[in-house]
DNA sequence: AAGACGAAAGTGGTTGA
DNA sequence: TCAACAACTTTCGTCTT
């Protein structure tokens, strides 16, 4: 969002009130720089890229043309050879040679290209639905080329391609999704998604980090409608969390869970563990298990004990 | 009656021989 | 390729609020 945009917006935080608020880029969030609060998710950038006033100016700054996107199938630098609608201006003659050049330019397309072209159409649907970000989307589609072009697709359902890349864009860009939210807008098995995500990863050397629990909270505390002070509380655990060790190995949804199940109690806004399984997508029990992991190795039963004798 | 807790059995993936 | 293994889920019974 330019700059315009922002302070023509000029939001205040609902929490703090504050107006000190951030929009990163990167995530797409909208953040108070004040109490961390998430006020706005998944927004979508509309400002352009350059700007012109009145057409000399325009003329001027038509110096580039569409920029490169691997978004289109083509990364959007093909020519394109005449539309139907053209050829009734031709002779007739002309007209079928017409026709004839374009079907052969459609079918110079590799199948690898044909293909892409496909599936680029569904992860331009799925995208919207997920709202993704320009950039993610941008990574996926390139994925999804490498992919392509390496023929890891043979034998595996385009869809699922389709989702694995996603899935694995949005970890680089360290904007996670769950799996069950791909999942839910791609009629698809979750498993199944996560399988060709993991095989892909590994056939282009994709390194992708574990994600760490504290990339979820956020999000998952906004959907919990938890305060501020209660989501810092739930990062404050899990930094706690990490320098103990006890994070590595274990499924950070689960972990990031269970903190902000402790952080609701400290803070007096107690949620189900119901609850807070539902949006982190873990059980009650797994959200039991490291709750008790927690609680004992940070030394916070106490603190737990007094709460609950108020 | 709802929520919290724990035990036991089952699932899918990783790892190491 | 197979068995062992860790993490997580499902299911169910019991206790607490």
């Amino acid at each position: 969002m330019s700059k315009l945009a922002l302070k023509k917006a000029q939001k205040t935080c609902p929490s703090c009130n504050s107006t000190n608020i951030h929009y990163d880029p990167h995530t797409g969030e909208m953040i108070c720089g004040t109490c961390g609060e998430v006020i706005e998710e998944n927004i979508i950038d509309f400002s352009p890229e350059w700007r012109a006033f009145n057409s000399e100016q325009m003329n001027n700054n038509r110096r580039v043309g569409s920029p490169i996107t691997y978004t289109r199938p083509d990364i959007g630098t093909s020519t394109k050879i005449g539309s139907a609608g053209d050829l009734v201006k031709l002779s007739n003659k002309n007209r079928q040679k017409a026709k004839r050049i374009i079907t052969w330019n459609e079918r110079s397309n590799s199948p690898t290209e044909r293909n892409v072209k496909n599936a680029l159409r569904d992860m331009k649907r799925i995208s919207g639905q997920l709202n993704l970000k320009q950039i993610v989307e941008e990574e996926a589609a390139k994925i999804y080329r490498k992919a392509a072009e390496k023929g890891l697709v043979r034998g595996r359902s385009m869809e699922s391609v389709v989702a694995g890349a996603i899935y694995a864009a949005c970890r680089i860009h360290n904007n996670p999704r769950t799996l069950d939210e791909i999942s839910e807008k791609i009629a698809l098995d979750k498993k199944e998604i996560g399988k060709t995500y993991r095989f892909i990863c590994r056939q282009l050397n994709i390194r992708i980090l574990p994600t760490s629990p504290t990339d979820y909270v956020l999000r998952f505390a906004s959907e919990l409608k938890l305060s501020p002070k209660a989501t810092s509380k739930a990062i404050e655990i899990l930094e706690k969390a990490k320098e103990k060790e006890i994070v590595s190995g274990k499924g950070p949804m689960g972990i990031a869970a269970a903190a902000l199940y402790i952080s609701a109690l400290l803070c007096d806004e107690r949620r189900t563990q119901r609850e807070v399984a539902d949006v982190a997508g873990v059980t009650e029990v797994t959200i039991r298990n490291r709750y008790k992991e927690l609680l004992e190795k940070l030394d916070l039963g106490e603190d737990i004990k007094k709460i609950k004798e108020k």
